[in-house]
DNA sequence: TTATAAATTTAAGTAAGCTTAAAATAATTA
DNA sequence: TAATTATTTTAAGCTTACTTAAATTTATAA
């Protein structure tokens, strides 16, 4: 399939999946650089090819073979991530904007030989799932944002969702990395601020960023950090 | 600049080197699997942007831009076979067959990261020469192909010229590759056959293997084997 | 040298992936 | 609820990269 299919079909199913986002034709459009005309006019074209249910002012939808077209390019996607930032020892942004290129002209042998290279991982470097091979991913339900995590406890960093360069730059600067140990001191629920402690370092955060910091409880008895 | 675009040039800059095959729209057509109608109307289109010069019925020639262009995808997909020969262990066929497709979305950026990874390679795996950031291509004057080699020398082998898997097969289980010494017993020169022993073994091969293994002289006195 | 074959070019047409502009529908606000 | 605004869809058109078919030119062989 083509470039411009494997990205629309990525976009709805990331923006299906991210509660909040809608995959109206317009907000497909404005993720990929692209007019709404152009957006209705592939959803149409894909759905002659039966990747998308397509009803007339309605959300866009995958069928079940776009939702596997989606899931294979973000598994190629996940796992070029993982090797660039591993062998190459690229940044989070960079992975991400090179990925964003490489998972299109990628062959399944080499996927395949990537994924075992790499000791077939769960995760990619921003801690996000990796599907596997037949396009299962793991869903994890234990975790949740900063937003909504509970003053007064101590989590762990497990992702860190996103694309843009500033937000992985204000992560890399301010210690807020996957597997980071953390502790939420008080949640401004009023303006949506979190107050938290990294390495003994307060910082406030917006809802911005802590809706898109995902962390998990940490086991046991362990209140201090 | 499209993927046809980069692949069009490639081909007629390699085609243009490779003396004794000529770059009129039929060969390049017969190459990129499109057909003469086709590579007609693309010269002409690569004409306006300055890339291939074009005449009618006349071969078609790079200009200084469509040359730059040539050696930059060059470049990548040398650099890209060099990686996954080194790092992920793909076979001499393999690499070529997924570089062919790499070779197309890989930024400047991250090339230059390859290369530094890689500690700014001279040639890759199947000894072609690696043209350097600027489009400089060591055009290496001190080999020549075993059609051409005396009898009674021993000489190295510095390069393996293709792109099928079955040439490349044939070399791997009779112990050709890049490094490896061997010599040429005799030279039938009517029917262009060549004996050549390898490892203690006697290989009588044809034109269409000694035009494609390029070898050098062995420095000094070492005449055995 | 001329007839024939092969290659090249031109012309017309197609599909993908867009664009802009106008029309239709849905959502929002007064 | 009606009027306004925003979104979606349709329509027409463009570029890229092809195709087939016919016309032209070049190369080959009798």
């Amino acid at each position: 399939m083509s470039i411009a299919t494997e990205n629309f079909v990525k976009v709805i199913y990331q923006f299906d999946q991210n509660q909040g986002l809608d995959t109206k034709p317009g907000t497909i459009a404005k993720a990929l650089g692209i007019t709404n005309a152009a957006a209705t006019d592939m959803a149409k074209k894909l759905a002659l090819k039966e990747l998308v249910k397509f009803q007339k002012y309605q959300p866009l939808q995958l069928t079940e073979n776009g939702r596997k077209m989606a899931l294979s390019v973000i598994r190629r996607h996940r796992l070029w991530e993982t090797f660039l930032y591993r062998t190459l020892n690229l940044s989070l942004h960079e992975i991400h904007r090179e990925a964003e290129l490489l998972e299109h002209l990628t062959s399944d042998f080499l996927t395949e030989r990537l994924s075992v290279f790499l000791g077939s991982p769960d995760v990619d470097p921003h801690g996000d799932p990796i599907p596997d091979i037949n396009g299962r991913i793991n869903s994890d339900t234990g975790q949740f944002t900063l937003l909504s995590a509970k003053a007064g406890s101590v989590y762990k960093i497990v992702r860190l969702s996103g694309s843009d360069s500033e937000f992985f730059e204000f992560c890399e600067e301010n210690d807020i990395a996957v597997g980071v140990h953390l502790k939420v001191e008080k949640q401004y629920t009023g303006n949506e601020m979190t107050l938290v402690v990294i390495n003994d370092q307060k910082l406030l955060l917006n809802a911005s960023l802590t809706t898109r910091i995902f962390v998990e409880q940490v086991p046991n008895l362990k209140t201090e950090l």
